[in-house]
RNA sequence: GGUGAUGUAGCUCAGCUGGUUAGAGCACAGGAUUCAUAAUCCUGGGGUCGAGGGUUCAAGUCCCUCUUUCACCA
């Protein structure tokens, strides 16, 4: 069957971002690869898996200074828990490092300096927002305003959650950080470019090589525009200090954006296993490599993997990936993940309630066909997909035949593979050769990641096991005379189809299938195994019960938790300041899953007063605002635009007490600036309705 | 808005370069069976293949328009 000569592979998975929880949605991608990467090291190649967390980057650092840790501390522990959940996933990784590593360090810094020596880079001087109260340039997705096409509130500054419109945030109304609060300001500062729009006839002659699945290919040319034409531009490759990262070799104060040393975390994982392990570096990562290098990403980090990445690799002297493979998203039920809905599911989550992680593995892979479409998990057909394909069919198998070869022969089988062909059960030796004969078929399907074919073809030959079953009867042999022979038999080419089957499943199924040696009383199987059937008198252990059914109760359960969850976290998460290495997918707003509390201390920065309302009047032109003048004890009142307009005449305020936010930074807004905030109740229910203090409070007391 | 993908039985999906009455699994109904933690086997109902035009002897399959859902637009 193989005639294959053994190959050299590295595969990768995109890195998880150091920044929340795995869920169901990561999970997509690096159950598919690990199938791929046991499949292959089934064949008998081999095989070095690597990952690492993707550490770096604004939204980590401010994470961490939220929580009052360093950021190093921060993503050693994310680092303790994406680790166990991929091992609670059974994803068996060689290695999975960091990329805030000496290694990724050195790499980095090597890569950029070739870049730099073959002139590839170029510094530029651009106007970016700037806090001027944290003291630090704001990403687009920490900058917030109103979206110039819809006027909605509160939106990034990248696009319009409302209307969808994408914009830069130079073009928001009223923009905001929302780090601090303050108004950014624009500031000039120097940034450091790879110049990508020279690399545009290699990325064409590079994603036309059969590096890419069609469709992605497609996508490509969108970017790369027709030959002669250069759509790409220079890519900003660095940020500006205070930013948790690997500062540029000669460039203090200047740092790598985190997309940069991303990708070269798979080379720095690498790196790492070959100094623990005495591997060859250079044979995987050498210009001349004979090698297979392979990424798994999802389809929304296509752009860093098929442009950013080969074009880095290629002019500072390293092997481009022999294939990208990107995979789709995860709907639950048809559609994205909702808190709201109890669907937005954290590994961690889905362990606690369903325990057993082959089901998600197997629906997954009976899912996946190595195309861009997204999957669905429909949580009803998942319960009815594993029970019955996995209990019913195939389990079933051992679970109707052992018993007898167990109880009645000692658990010796009888020899198949010398069945004579001219006997009148010559049927079973069709069976058999069957199965055996479908090796190739399956073995070409699991390696174009086609799994929904390759697990369709071998429940189909379940089914035709369980025919067979049927057909022979073997619980009607069992009560004949002198048929002990024919028994045995039927028994016996069952639970060697059992083992084929056992064979074919492993890569998705690897810990049930240990389970399943052991009870064969076999060494662990590899896929030429398949060539062979167990000898005449091979014994076998006792049949015990190896897997038990999904309860529809604890997916239940389970989405019921997660929609608990979700009313403990009120507070949205500033969202992540780019897509990182591994798709950030499907993510709610809402981000974090812990409740979020505050200190004391983040309390009493919020200064709040009484304030006397002295004056209130409407304002020309504004559909929501009040213009109130406040006193809280100041030599002359504040001016505050409150949205209360809709619920108060002006003049019913007139001389009342109410609370404001007195510390709030000042906003310039159309109609003058606005020296604070009334704090006033709503919800779908009604308001806005303004706070009043009891009798007693005077203008200017302190709120707390 | 532009681009790409997607829409096939209640659910999840197959349907290659157009070719007989459109398929599978699950679910459902009836029957068989009892070795197997009701698993298995047989039979059956159920779809105007998103909508409308067109090309063709022939279209789920090619072309056009509209539409659903998703993504991308750095």
């Amino acid at each position: 069957m193989s005639s294959s000569t053994t190959r050299k592979i590295l595969v990768t998975s995109a890195l998880p971002y150091a920044n929340g929880s795995i869920h169901l949605g990561h999970l997509v991608e690096y159950i598919q690869t690990d199938i791929w990467v046991r499949f292959q090291k089934m064949q008998g190649h081999t095989v070095h898996y690597v990952c690492a967390d993707d550490t770096h980057g604004t939204p980590i650092m401010l994470r961490a200074e939220k929580e009052g840790i360093t950021p190093e501390a921060l993503i050693e522990a994310v680092h303790k828990e994406h680790s166990q959940d991929f091992a609670d996933f059974l994803v068996q990784f060689d290695n999975y490092h960091s990329t805030n590593s000496i290694e990724n360090k050195e790499l980095a810094s090597g890569i950029y300096k070739a870049l730099k020596a073959g002139g590839k880079i170029a510094t530029k001087t651009i106007e970016q927002f700037f806090d001027p109260v944290k003291n630090m340039f704001l990403p687009d997705r920490f900058i917030k305003g109103e979206c110039p096409k819809c006027h909605a509130k509160d939106q990034y500054g990248d696009s319009c959650e409302v209307c969808g419109a994408t914009y830069n945030p130079t073009e928001l109304i009223n923009p905001f950080s929302a780090v601090s609060g303050a108004a950014p300001v624009r500031k000039e500062t120097e940034h450091y470019f790879f110049k990508l729009s020279e690399c545009s006839d290699f990325l064409r002659e590079w994603t036309r090589s059969g590096t890419l699945q069609a469709e992605a290919a497609n996508k490509m040319t969108e970017w790369l525009g027709e030959v002669g034409e250069n759509k790409l531009s220079d890519w900003d490759i660095s940020r500006d200090a205070p930013y948790f990262g690997f500062e540029i070799p000669d460039a203090p104060g200047k740092y790598f954006y985190v997309w940069l040393d991303a990708p070269i975390g798979y080379m720095a994982s690498f790196k790492n296993l070959c100094e623990r392990q005495g591997l060859n570096f250079d044979e995987y990562w050498a210009k001349d490599s004979k090698t297979e290098l392979y990424h798994f990403i999802g389809k929304d980090i296509l752009y860093f993997h098929a442009l950013f990445w080969p074009a880095t690799l290629e002019y500072s002297g390293y092997r481009t990936p022999t294939s990208v493979f990107a995979h789709g998203f995860l709907t639950v039920n048809g559609e994205k993940m909702s808190k709201s809905r109890g669907t937005f599911i954290t590994a961690r989550s889905y362990l606690d309630h369903i325990k057993n992680p082959e089901y998600l593995r197997y629906y997954y892979a009976a899912k996946l066909n190595g195309s861009m479409e997204d999957i669905d998990l429909n949580l009803e057909d998942f319960v009815a997909r594993v029970n019955s394909d996995l209990v019913g069919k195939y389990i079933n198998i051992a679970s109707r035949t052992a018993g007898f070869i167990t109880k009645q022969f000692d658990g010796k089988l009888c020899g198949v593979v010398n069945g004579d062909l001219s006997r009148e059960d010559s049927h079973l030796d069709v069976i058999t050769q069957e199965l055996i004969q479908s090796a190739d078929e399956i073995k070409r399907l699991y390696e174009m990641r086609d799994y929904a074919k390759a697990l369709r073809k071998v429940m189909e030959l379940t089914d035709h096991v369980n025919f067979y079953i049927a057909d022979k009867k073997p619980w009607e042999i069992a009560k004949q005379v002198g048929q002990d022979g024919n028994l045995r038999m039927v028994c016996s080419v069952a639970i060697n189809c059992f083992r084929l089957l056992t064979i074919y499943l492993k890569p998705v199924l690897p810990r049930l299938v240990t389970q399943i040696e052991s009870m064969l009383n076999v060494q662990p199987l590899l896929w030429s195994d398949a060539n062979t059937l167990l000898s005449d008198g091979h014994e076998i252990n006792e049949y015990s019960h190896l897997i038990t059914r999904v309860e529809l109760k604890a997916i239940e359960a389970m989405t019921e938790a997660n929609k608990e969850n979700l009313q403990a976290t009120p507070v949205p998460q500033v969202h992540s300041e780019q897509r990182h290495a591994v798709h950030q997918q499907n993510e709610v707003k809402a981000e974090l899953p812990e409740v979020e509390y505050i200190s004391i201390d983040d309390f009493t920065k919020v200064d709040l007063r009484i304030a006397k309302i002295v004056n209130a009047e409407y304002v020309e032109g504004a559909e929501k605002l009040l213009r109130v003048s406040l006193d809280i004890g100041e030599d002359k009142p504040r001016q505050v635009f409150a949205g209360i307009k809709s619920a108060y005449d002006p003049e019913s305020l007139t001389g009342r007490l109410t609370v404001m936010v007195a510390n709030l930074a000042p906003r310039k807004m159309k109609f003058g600036m606005s020296e604070g905030m009334v704090l006033a109740a709503s919800d779908e229910r009604g308001g806005p309705f303004i706070l009043s203090p009891d009798s007693g409070a005077m203008a200017g007391m302190k709120v707390k």
